[in-house]
DNA sequence: TTTT
DNA sequence: TTTT
């Protein structure tokens, strides 16, 4: 059945890469989407929208952009449950990207990538610095029944 | 930004129609969207996405749509929190529908909406059989600064 | 770069289905979408979207879908050019479908695709009666450079 | 019916705006998409996508977007026939944009629209240098039957 | 828990 | 050249 989603907007964070026990790359990540108009008080002008991203394009994104860099999501609505820390059921829904598009890398020296033709989505800029502290590259606990494939 | 979803599923239950203090109608559903691939053990073969419908294309949902009817939606992406019983602040990813396309009555006596010309979106079958228990129809306690427009 | 099309309408007549020279599978197809509001006079209430489909989703369509039928697309925005027998270039703009979902059997008796779950996108009803004049299945002349994978 | 088409590209010329007889606003223009993967020797790597945009946004965009400008469109899918010179009936496939995001102003100097809030899509950067021999501005011979509103 |  |  149809389940199509299309978003541009901005990281609010650095994307967090893991790796499951078999060594698939999954990178989550939150987008801010402003909304078009300047909403009445008391309503948030942004939406939040929490996605994944597996593989390649998992790697990509957490080597090349982090917080407040502008992206383009191409995917699908999906739902999940877990049970949490008190034993509650919680309801996920989150969008699953089959591609991301890198629009913006920020506080690139010299503006973005203006300079001529893009020869695919995954525009090269230098590799992010990373931080040695973070658990980028870390093994999680995420059971390979989850992968989507 | 750009902020598009488009779904294709069949609605879980009723919509559940209410009207704001103003008097504005607003739906409430929630649809089943097939997952295209049979996947592995363990997940879900469906997602269960929510939205919301407000004002005239609200009271065609309620009127027209039931569980198991089959509908097209085109939107956006949402979020929202607020805080539950026992203060804890819970946050929602929900579909904010623009329009809405009626595929297909379900149960409909004589097959699907096939017969005739179809002058727009809002496909005119019989009013669905209203429960008199439901609170369809009820006020609710939603602020008008919950209107997004 | 973000390039994504989601229709849903109806076949104005039946898939073509040809094999390029590899033995590949292609369906060309047109589906009318009708336009939300009647429009006024002059402008036609409907459009006319040019859609290719490739492999096993072309030999589905063509097997099961005809002229009248409800499908549903996701796919891309493609332009092409060529020259026609008076020698001047042409452009086309048709959409390549990543997957289509059949929504409804025009025709098909007891109704369409109401009863019960429908496991994916490729529902299974009765193969439409191939006519045996019809060049379906006969090669054409289309370049595999054509293709796009 | 469904019928939802979400692009990013580049313009590949400057805006084309234009009035009906009316005074109503409408801009024609077309934006290269790269396509996803380097695609084999024969077939472009782009695709060239025609547009419109009316009224406000139409302005707008012809105001402050130029050749190689990146911006996002979120519309839909129209089919046009006319009779060209030659009285021959022309079939035109384009994209009719309910909104338009301006991502990224070429050449403007000092990098792209990173700095500072973005209060809706239409970012404000310093109108575009006006062609005093564009025909910019002038009425054209559009019917005002053809406004779809 | 949020970006510009 | 168009569907319901």
């Amino acid at each position: 059945m149809l389940n199509r989603v299309v978003l541009v907007g901005r990281l609010t964070k650095d994307p967090d890469l893991r790796y499951t026990p078999n060594g698939v790359a999954v990178a989550n990540f939150t987008i801010a989407v402003n909304r078009p108009f300047t909403s009445q008080q008391g309503s948030r002008d942004a939406d939040f929208i929490n996605c994944v991203v597996w593989r390649r394009a998992a790697e990509n994104l957490a080597n090349y952009m982090k917080k407040g860099s502008m992206i383009g999501v191409d995917g699908r609505l999906q739902t999940r449950s877990f049970d949490n820390q008190e034993g509650k059921r919680i309801f996920v829904t989150e969008v699953v990207a089959d591609s991301v598009q890198f629009l913006e890398t920020k506080g690139s020296s010299g503006g973005s990538n203006t300079s001529g033709f893009q020869p695919n989505q995954n525009q090269m800029n230098q590799p992010r610095q990373e931080d040695p502290f973070a658990n980028n590259g870390e093994p999680i606990d995420i059971s390979d029944d989850d992968l989507p494939f």
